[in-house]
DNA sequence: ACCCAGGGTCATA
DNA sequence: TATGACCATGGG
C-alpha cells in the first residue's frame, strides 16, 4: 500500500457519502455491458443507450446476431451513438473475438487477467479504458479504469500531472487501494459522477464536492 | 456557434 | 514517441 492510500480512501469515502452507490455498469448481460463500453466511446451515455435499445429491439444484442447483420444495417441501428460506421466495425471485431470462446463471455473471462487484457487490447476498437471497463464491469476483475474525468480530478487534487500516462495513473489507484473489484467499480463510477457535477467547469474546486480536499488557490 | 460526451485508430514527423 | 485529423450525433 503506497503513501497516498489515506488520501485516495478519503476521496472515495467522501464521494460515497455525498452521492451514494452508483450501481454501475447499467446492462443486463456481460455482452450488453461490453457493447456499451464501445457505444459510449466519445458519446453521452444517453445516446449509447438509444443504440443499445435499437439493438435489443432488432434482436441483435448478441455476438452471433452482430456477425450476421450486414454492416449497413448494423450501422443504422447504432446511428444515435454517433461514429456509427466506426462503431459498427468495432462491434463486429468484438463479436468475432467472442466467437473464439463460443460466444460465451464467461469462458473468455476464465483466462487470467493479464492475458485477457492483452487479448482485449488486440481487438479493433478496444483501447486501455474500454479494455479495463470490460474487465471490471463485465468480468468483475479488480482493474481500475482511468478516464478523462479521473485524470482531471487527480490533477486538481495535486496527486499527478495532467498528462500522466494511463498505466501510471492506474498504478496510483491499484498500488494504494485494496485490490477489490467492488471497490474499483464504485470508485470509478463516483469519479465520473463527480466529473459531471462541477470539476469540469470550475478552474478551482470552490464549488466541487472535493473542495475541502483540493489545494487552495493562491 | 462553439464545446463536450463514461475513446480509439490511423497517418504523419 | 507524440501530436492531429477523423469518426458523427445530441445537449448545453
Amino acid at each position: 500500500m503506497g503513501k497516498l492510500a489515506p488520501a485516495l480512501r478519503k476521496v472515495h469515502d467522501l464521494l460515497l457519502a455525498t452521492y451514494g452507490p452508483q450501481h454501475w455498469w447499467p446492462g443486463e448481460t456481460p455482452f450488453e455491458i461490453m457493447a456499451g463500453t464501445i457505444l459510449t466511446q466519445a458519446a453521452s451515455w444517453g445516446n449509447a443507450e438509444k443504440a443499445i435499445a435499437n439493438l435489443k429491439r432488432a434482436g441483435a444484442l448478441s455476438p452471433q446476431a452482430i456477425r450476421d447483420l450486414p454492416m449497413s444495417e448494423l450501422a443504422t441501428l447504432l446511428y444515435p451513438s454517433g461514429c456509427y460506421n466506426a462503431k459498427a466495425e468495432k462491434l463486429k471485431a468484438l463479436a468475432a473475438w467472442l466467437g473464439n470462446a463460443g460466444d460465451r463471455p464467461e469462458i473468455a473471462f476464465g483466462k487470467n487477467t493479464a492475458t485477457l487484457r492483452k487479448e482485449l487490447l488486440a481487438v479493433h476498437g478496444i483501447g486501455p479504458e474500454t479494455a479495463d471497463s470490460i474487465l471490471l464491469y463485465a468480468a468483475t476483475k479488480p482493474v481500475f479504469v482511468i478516464d478523462t474525468y479521473t485524470r482531471r480530478i487527480i490533477h486538481r487534487l495535486g496527486l499527478g500531472s495532467r498528462d500522466e500516462k494511463y498505466d501510471v495513473l492506474q498504478q496510483l489507484f491499484m498500488g494504494n487501494l485494496p485490490v477489490k473489484a467492488a471497490l474499483y467499480n464504485e470508485y470509478h463510477a463516483l469519479l465520473v459522477r463527480l466529473g459531471k457535477e462541477a470539476c469540469r467547469t470550475t478552474p478551482h474546486c470552490d464549488r466541487c464536492t472535493l473542495a475541502e480536499l483540493c489545494p487552495k488557490k493562491t
